[in-house]
DNA sequence: CGCTTAATTGACCATAATCAACCAGGGTGG
DNA sequence: CCACCCTGGTTGATTATGGTCAATTAAGCG
């Protein structure tokens, strides 16, 4: 059940059947849920955390506008709250953009597992930090990058982490997100999101048909993207 | 020493004199820095972090063509690399943005804490948790804000942060930050910057002579940045 | 087949970038 | 002391990226 996070660990460092096991008791039973659902709602003060387990959700804020902003998104094998754990009140939401699966981890379970294995919980800790990097990579795109570029750059680190769990084929892959999400994550209109996708289609760097995306030339848009995995410290270093 | 983090951390838990001292005997003498100076190099190996005692720090990453995005700016209290910790290699550099004091705090003194000081590791979990927080709020604000509006919760940001470290005088505080870094930060021209702090400047909401930036009328100034100090989780809720 | 959501396209507009001067203040060498 | 220089700030003119508004098409579904 818990496959995919321990395939994104364990690329880091070597997870023990011990520490396997202390997460899997960690975990209530999946549930599964439409897409569409807030799983975790803005403002919230929460006592368990949310693992994802399959499907894709985002994490974001609502302006008061009601214009919204979507800060990550979240893909199987992501704690897509784990912070809350220690931030107690949520700073934002989290809403599904497929179908999902996803199990609860009460905060006293998690909190007594950090208690009992000082190295998975600095693996936890490592998780949340590389949210942090994905944030600060988000940010350059979108301060900086051209709106190619910044598409690009989602396009690549959408394909690098779904590859760490298991979830590409080749060079394609499933990525149900609506225009209007990729707006929202990437602070564009739908309509220029549109257009840029219509230009990755003309120059043959990919095809694209929600939601498969095949990526034709990989060493193109990744110079495009300006894209450096290093970030989601996807190679083995012990913690 | 450690009284900017010590008066940081103590906002949102108890700190003890047992902890106090474990976090002293983690860092190295203090040294001075200059303005402009890379305290930590983009994609640098690290074996230690730094805290930051005094002056003002700024993460950053380069893009091939040499321009350059701020994802953070650190004050007094701030660890500026403590993720390297678990990182192990940096996603980004930090260079000092006015003269400052800083301690080295070794990864394995750090590492050792982390093995006998679960309630304090917590704590420096929370805060580059915190860091997330922080990044996430500026994606919201570059994404959808306005220029003023992201601006403005620049100000609101670190003139909270610096009034939790006590850097703060009534409404005024030291922000020694040209309008070329405020532009990296916000992902703005320095052009645009200026006139956006003439905005703010012929709207009676600051008074603003670098370094120093007076709030005249904070419930406007946070009305236009939407600003919710919730993220900084600068209230008390024990860990 | 009608309804709904998502994608697409065109016309026009706005925010912010770029380019180019010019100004102000502090430090330095003659 | 003062001319010079360097950095940072200010302003105007023009350009461009991306937003808004509006309409149309496509696809899935009861």
């Amino acid at each position: 059940m818990t496959n995919a996070l321990i395939d994104k660990l364990s690329r880091r460092d070597t997870v023990s059947p011990d520490e396997i096991a202390a997460l899997a008791e960690v975990l209530e039973p999946p549930r599964k849920v439409d897409a569409n659902v807030d799983i975790v709602l803005e403002h919230a003060l929460t006592d368990h955390s949310i693992l994802l387990l399959a499907g894709f959700t985002a994490r974001y804020s609502t302006l008061s506008d009601g214009r919204r902003q979507i800060t990550e998104i979240n893909v199987a094998g992501d704690f897509v709250d784990l912070h809350s754990l220690l931030m107690k009140q949520m700073d934002h939401g989290v809403v599904t953009l497929s179908p999902c699966v996803i199990a609860h981890a009460p905060h006293s379970r998690l909190q007594r597992l950090t208690e009992q294995h000082g190295h998975l919980t600095r693996l936890l800790w490592l998780d949340t930090i590389i949210d942090a990097a994905i944030h600060r990579q988000w940010l350059v795109a979108m301060g900086r990058r051209s709106g190619l570029g910044h598409l690009s750059h989602l396009v690549c680190e959408l394909f690098t982490r779904l590859s760490a769990v298991g979830l590409t084929d080749g060079q394609s892959f499933n990525m149900p997100l609506t225009q209007t999400v990729l707006g929202d994550a990437l602070g564009l209109s739908t309509v220029h999101v549109n257009r840029l996708i219509a230009e990755l289609r003309r120059e043959g760097l990919v095809r694209w048909s929600n939601p498969r995306v095949d990526i034709l030339d990989w060493p193109r848009l990744a110079r495009i993207a300006e894209f450096d995995p290093t970030y989601l410290r996807l190679h083995a270093a012990p913690v």
